[in-house]
DNA sequence: GTATTTGCTGAACAGTGTTTAGTATAATTG
DNA sequence: CAATTATACTAAACACTGTTCAGCAAATAC
């Protein structure tokens, strides 16, 4: 009787189907351009079909960024390595400021659209949680071995991100135009700004 | 003939009325929330009469716009007006979390939402150019006098700036609660965390 | 072979930004 | 003052949006 999992299977290949399509066109036009019937049309479907397999657009969302958490940790695992934490924390923040500036669409819904996480905590919980624990245990592990000019690792750890996503959305939302007109110094202006801030905080 | 001087006044109330009523919706409900009919009703007056006044939504942005950056520049001059450079520099940074934390409707508008900006440069230049303009020339005067850790004054600007606007931005959009669990706490905490910077950027 | 469950659809509801034809009122002209 | 023109506004319409739900065909169960 393997019928019941056949179905559970094709329940779960087809929320993935959705979010795949959904995942797409968030990326293509932004979150809020994209319409269910858009994403419905997009794999076949009628609208209400993607009621069946989620609660709304906002489940939607949590779905596409549960993914996109997992790429950013992915890229974090992969890019950020060094045993010599300090050199770790170099790494971490090149590895995230390159991942906002190519993935403008992706960042966005991780850590700037507004939509779903004023509702529930669990969800941003285990979401955003591991990536930033990476990040955490890494300036922990600074401050631990006094490669770093701070004591408090909570405090450091919000600096550090604070400073990182400052640089990324400000570009994102198109805010540095104000001081940086050409487009192709962006990179380099928010590595060497990053780059500025860890020199200082690094011992020597 | 006084006529066309009085029409003139009146168009320019109009559009202040209308202004006034956005902006009111706006930091009730959102930006995005908030419709031209809900505007029109507010004011008394049929929808197609907005556009009467403003071209479009995101005109009417704009304009809010340029209203909440007078403000911020406002509190800048009012709260920030130390003669010691790095004093000042301390007074705006605690402004700008401040008006952050306290005008989050404000802020959003002024910094995170995507509309309009990616549009025309020459808008945020007028707009966003004056606050940005006071911090810039803050830092710059702090550099001059070597009372700070700094050489290059755009990139310590940006750094500032970034820092300041990462610890505001990730707490509007409910991103700290991955490590701020009390919201009552966030205060304090965003504000421990540039003072500790700033103890660390500032010479002593 | 009949009954039941499942998966999906298409239409409907209430809302959105925006455009436009039409209409009272006000201003100008003869 | 009367007739005409310009102005300010409205109501309705268009093409969308997220979401719900009655109904239906096909797969499953008995």
């Amino acid at each position: 009787m393997g019928v019941t999992e056949r179905k559970e299977r094709e329940k779960t290949e087809m929320r993935q189907l959705i979010l795949d399509a959904a995942l797409k066109m968030f990326l293509e036009v932004g979150y809020a351009k994209t319409s269910i019937r858009n994403i419905a049309d997009s794999i076949e479907y009628s609208p209400g079909t993607i009621y069946l397999y989620y609660k709304d657009k906002d489940e939607l969302l949590y779905g596409v960024q549960h993914q996109a958490y997992a790429k950013l940790l992915e890229v974090f695992q992969k890019k950020a390595k060094d045993k010599n934490p300090a050199k770790r924390l170099r790494e971490i923040c090149q590895a995230y400021i390159e991942f906002g500036l190519k993935n403008p669409g992706l960042y966005d819904l991780m850590f700037i659209i507004r939509s779903p996480m004023n509702v529930d905590e669990t969800i941003h919980k285990t979401n955003g949680g591991n990536c930033l624990g990476y990040l955490s245990q890494c300036v922990a592990e600074c401050i631990e071995q006094k490669l770093i000019k701070f004591e408090d690792a909570k405090s450091s750890t919000l600096q550090v991100w604070s400073l990182a996503h400052g640089l990324v959305s400000l570009d994102i939302r198109c805010r540095l135009r104000v001081m940086i007109q050409d487009e192709n110094a962006v990179y380099e202006m928010l590595g060497a700004t990053m780059n500025n801030y860890l020199d200082m905080v690094i011992n020597k």
